[in-house]
DNA sequence: ACATTATTGTCTCATTTTGTGACAATAATT
DNA sequence: AATTATTGTCACAAAATGAGACAATAATGT
């Protein structure tokens, strides 16, 4: 704890002011979906893992590599879905009980205390891939469930909601399951994936003949050992499915 | 011409630095799809139609601001679809030629010369309703119809084509051919516009049903004098379809 | 006044897609 | 070897969509 204090707070000259962005980070464990929140220190507040864009950065790598730090992830499936601009994203409360609780200084009129415009992403990954590491602000970056989630700061309870809506919603047409699953799984598998996601039941004759239709998977050896019962099939996603 | 050099640009201390919205307005003059564009004086260039964003401004509002100068009109249907984040949106070169071409004088290091990120979002509006306005810097502003445009500046065309995709995508799911309409109009008149924005022909009983059985059009009086043939009804939209 | 013409509103039937259940195959357990 | 749970596939019903037929009708031409 004593180290705190050489902690550096993000310099002006290193970022695009007023911009951040936020990601809603999607992982799936087989039963839940479940999305990636950081709690900060002292504080009881919940929060999208976000960050800022450097000068000289594109947009969609400073998402990247903000999620390469938070969860050790290249090749992440990454979509941008709604940029929030609304005068009341700024709060400065809320950054200064944040900073306050990590024992740092910060001087009146420092950039973190504007209005902030955010873009929001979702990614997508495989829940069994990630050991989550928290930022130096933050106490823990933990998985919650989506039905199951804490209250968030600010607006960060809409952006999620606005994720969800989106991947609902783009569920069929880009058929994103892909990092959302191990490389071989069966057909059981992506359809409890396929419930998480609409929250809904489906019908599994149904399910399978839809998916099999679109002709994105590969069929491969039996999965044996799962009970006494035939075996499933296993299945990947093709190569070129985007 | 001689009043030009009164002209005034943006100055930074009024809005966010490296912010900027683009907006594609959509138009419909019964046959088809249009777009209105700026051209810029003496450079041949042409350009979306796009602004800043005050510092305490809310972004949905600057667009609205923006529309409003433009259109003259208020209360649009308006749809943020992207943001365009890359560093290769900064364009130096491009901005000074405009600015020269107006006589006008601009420092080194003014902030305009700065990368931008920029949020993008598109319009529907009544054709009949518009006189477009064009701003200091431009020439003309005039409608184009989507298959015959100009060249556009730096990334504008990928924004066009972003747009139309996503206005496509949104058709049947939000219907929103509301403000692309007179608001009275016929079935012929809906299948047309809905034929124009998707580029493809549609089967007109197919679309009657589908368009009759979505219960978001109340029926009028019948429309005479359009010819020799039995006179088509009137529909508007209701008035809480969303 | 009357036949002509083009378009509309609606209906019918064919085709395709989706919902729903049946059923045999089969892998582990007893 | 019988039991059990789940799988892959088929068969039929129901719903949605494609495609055309046809009478009604409003202006035009004779």
């Amino acid at each position: 704890m004593a180290t705190k204090k050489n902690m550096k707070l993000p310099l002006f000259e290193d970022y695009i002011p007023h911009l951040a962005y936020d990601s809603v980070i999607f992982g799936f464990n087989g039963r839940q979906l479940k999305i990636l929140l950081l709690e900060y220190h002292n504080t009881g507040l919940f929060a999208l893992p976000g960050g800022f864009v450097k000068r000289n950065e594109h947009l969609d790598d400073a998402v990247k590599r903000g999620l390469k730090e938070r969860t050790g992830l290249d090749n992440i499936y990454l979509e941008q879905f709604h940029t929030f601009g609304n005068t009341t994203r700024a709060a400065p409360e809320v950054m200064r009980t944040i900073i306050e609780a990590n024992e740092m200084e910060i001087e009146e009129g420092n950039w973190l205390f504007d209005r902030f415009i955010s873009v929001a992403y979702y990614a997508l990954i495989n829940y069994d891939d990630v050991h989550p590491v928290p930022d130096e602000l933050s106490d823990s970056i933990n998985w919650y469930a989506i039905d199951e989630l804490p209250s968030l700061m600010m607006d960060h309870e809409k952006i999620v909601e606005k994720a969800l809506k989106t991947l609902r919603e783009n569920l069929d047409k880009k058929l994103t399951g892909t990092n959302l699953l191990p490389p071989k799984f069966t057909m059981k598998d992506l359809q409890h994936l396929y419930e998480a996601i609409l929250g809904e039941e489906l019908r599994r004759t149904t399910f399978q003949r839809k998916i099999l239709g679109t002709n994105i998977l590969v069929r491969h050896e039996k999965l044996f050992g799962g009970g006494a019962h035939k075996a499933p099939y296993l299945y990947s996603f093709k190569a070129n499915h985007n």
